[in-house]
DNA sequence: TTAGTTGCAAAAGGTTTGCCGTTTT
DNA sequence: AAAACGGCAAACCTTTTGCAACTAA
């Protein structure tokens, strides 16, 4: 399941999710990378999706009850803000941490997940154009 | 799309989502109310589950890369809790907010989602009698 | 009676897989 | 040349839908 050679087909993906500013549907990065390489198909974009996990440069991001994203994997913390017009998603890197104290006796919190909601900058911008 | 009649199909999926302390799988619910009326069918789980969010009495509980789970509707805003371990969810009563924050100029924060995972009580305790 | 609901089976939408020809090493 | 990889189409899984039969009101 790991990648052993570097085709064409696994550059022109790499090099989409690096130079995306944010994490990627699969059609996404099949419209992208088909850019570079034409004959792209969608299942070896999966493919590579899969291997590039596995080799851990990339990680998925999952939203509830959305398709999962991809994005270059970073070394720190941190969670995500989608805005609700556009549909894109961001990186937030603050994270307000201790939520040991939420659970009852007898639960022990070993990750979270935060998502975060709402108008994104250019959305917000654009509304305030034509109102 | 909303429900106008009561069945007894409709009423076998209420009570279980009612008598059930957590977010139930359409699969779940299936199980669980084919004791009530043997010849459910998914599509009609499906079906109601639609109509009763539509009419407002259950809610979704959707957790990244996971199928959706059901709920009773409740008043308060809460967030959840899944067990790694046996993969049930739970409901958590506590919410750090704030997050308006974290985001920078020009963003709105409208709503957020915070799943923790970890380990539950039952979980916990089985372990320590087999460890 | 009759419109809403059910069950079944087929369709949809996203992701995975088998097969075999192509490409990387 | 051998092993890995890509493209295509079929398979999969969950959810949705069309349709004829059924049933609540």
């Amino acid at each position: 399941m790991t990648i052993e050679r570097k085709t064409r087909q696994y550059e022109a993906i790499r090099t989409v999710l690096t130079e995306a500013k944010r994490p990627l549907l699969a059609q996404e990065v099949l419209s992208l990378a088909s850019v570079i390489v034409p004959t792209m198909s969608l299942a070896t974009v999966y493919r590579n999706l899969k291997g590039l996990q596995a080799n851990n440069l990339i990680t998925s991001v999952l939203l509830p009850g959305q398709n999962p994203r991809y994005e270059i994997k970073t070394h720190t913390h941190h969670h995500h803000f989608q805005c609700r017009y556009c549909e894109q998603v961001f990186e937030v890197n603050l994270c307000p941490g201790g939520f040991e104290s939420f659970m009852p006796e007898g639960f022990t919190v070993e990750d979270h997940e935060l998502i975060l909601y709402g108008e994104c900058k250019e959305c917000s911008a654009q509304k305030a154009k034509k109102p």
